[in-house]
DNA sequence: GGTCAGGGTAGCC
DNA sequence: GGCTACCCTGAC
């Protein structure tokens, strides 16, 4: 893994031969908080609003005359309004997970069995994002018996009715994600105005049980997975499917192998399991896949889903 | 214009 | 453990 990192006014470059594709990492599911426009990436993760984009070779050439470049050939991402290098080792680091070795994880994946072999080449450029918390527990009770868009539209909304503004990028608005005294104090007509329908009230129970410390959100990362799990579950509106995304998306345990439809449906087209029960299959990926399970349903979900494949 | 599914869960048996 | 209703929206 070699790469390097260097900063120009308010904007970040990642540069070198890494895993890193805007549309696979948030194409995949695993972020709601984002919107494409011509293979550009518009996100919004803590308190940064960041344009994500490969420069191609005219724009490389531009960074090699101002000395922020030595090779063009290589490949940059542009992490435009994401700041300085601070920014990076205190937050971009962790939240694109830069440390990973995402082409030796691939080949590690690999070698498990063809499948992982075609999917992992498919899904090259992912990345799992490390992000926060109590986003992922409200972003993925809403994601229950919900589609993509919709999750998308309702979080919008929670954010701009409770969440702090972060200014205007590009002529738009943006709102940090709430905190869950904000979440709490709203009633559950103001939830719903968001679209989430019923889930209002597990929004609201949730948010309520985390503000007041009747869940302590911080011993989560202090627990072993399974007990982690077992914490989670306790939420109101989040069952294992749900659980199992939070961790894996927003505590860093890539053992979480979250059992949904498609996972159903792929392991059953691609592994020929034939259980209908969610434990069981989730015991069995863990047992084929072992401890990164999580990362190589990531990389399975996302070939799967876009290849339409198992569907039926 | 019905009907159905959408990255499941709570509540009930 | 298995079964079913569920807010709402878009696709068919």
């Amino acid at each position: 893994m070699n790469f390097s990192v260097k900063n120009k006014e308010n904007d970040l470059f990642i540069i070198g031969d890494i895993d890193f594709t805007p549309k696979s990492i948030f194409e995949n599911g695993q972020a709601f908080r984002w919107e494409e426009n011509q293979g550009k990436v518009t996100f919004v993760a803590d308190k940064y609003i960041v344009k994500l984009e490969i420069l191609d070779l005219e724009q490389k050439k531009e960074l090699f005359k101002q000395d922020l470049l030595e090779d063009v050939d290589v490949q940059v991402v542009k992490m435009h309004n994401a700041g300085n290098i601070d920014d990076y080792n205190n937050f971009w680091k962790n939240y694109f997970d830069l440390s990973r070795d995402y082409k030796k994880l691939r080949e590690e994946l690999s070698k498990i069995d063809d499948n992982l072999k075609i999917a992992t080449e498919f899904g090259k450029g992912f990345r799992v994002l490390k992000q926060d918390l109590f986003e992922m527990i409200i972003s993925f009770i809403i994601s229950a018996n919900n589609n993509i868009k919709r999750i998308k539209v309702s979080v919008d909304r929670l954010c701009k009715i409770c969440g702090d503004e972060l200014g205007v990028f590009e002529g738009n608005l943006y709102y940090r994600f709430p905190t869950p005294e904000a979440i709490a104090k709203l009633s559950i007509e103001e939830i719903e105005s968001t679209g989430v329908g019923y889930r209002a009230a597990y929004i609201k129970k949730t948010a309520e049980d985390i503000s007041n410390g009747n869940f302590d959100l911080k011993c989560i990362s202090d627990l072993s997975y399974e007990d982690a799990h077992k914490e989670l579950v306790k939420l109101m509106g989040v069952g294992p499917k749900v659980a199992d995304c939070i961790l894996l998306f927003g505590n860093s345990r890539d053992i979480a192998f979250p059992v949904d439809t498609w996972v159903m449906k792929l392991m059953n087209y691609y592994y020929g399991v034939e259980d209908k029960n969610i434990v069981k299959i989730k015991k069995q990926g863990i047992e084929i896949f072992g401890e990164k399970a999580g990362l190589a349903q990531q990389y399975l979900f996302y070939y799967a889903r876009e290849n339409n494949i198992g569907k039926k």
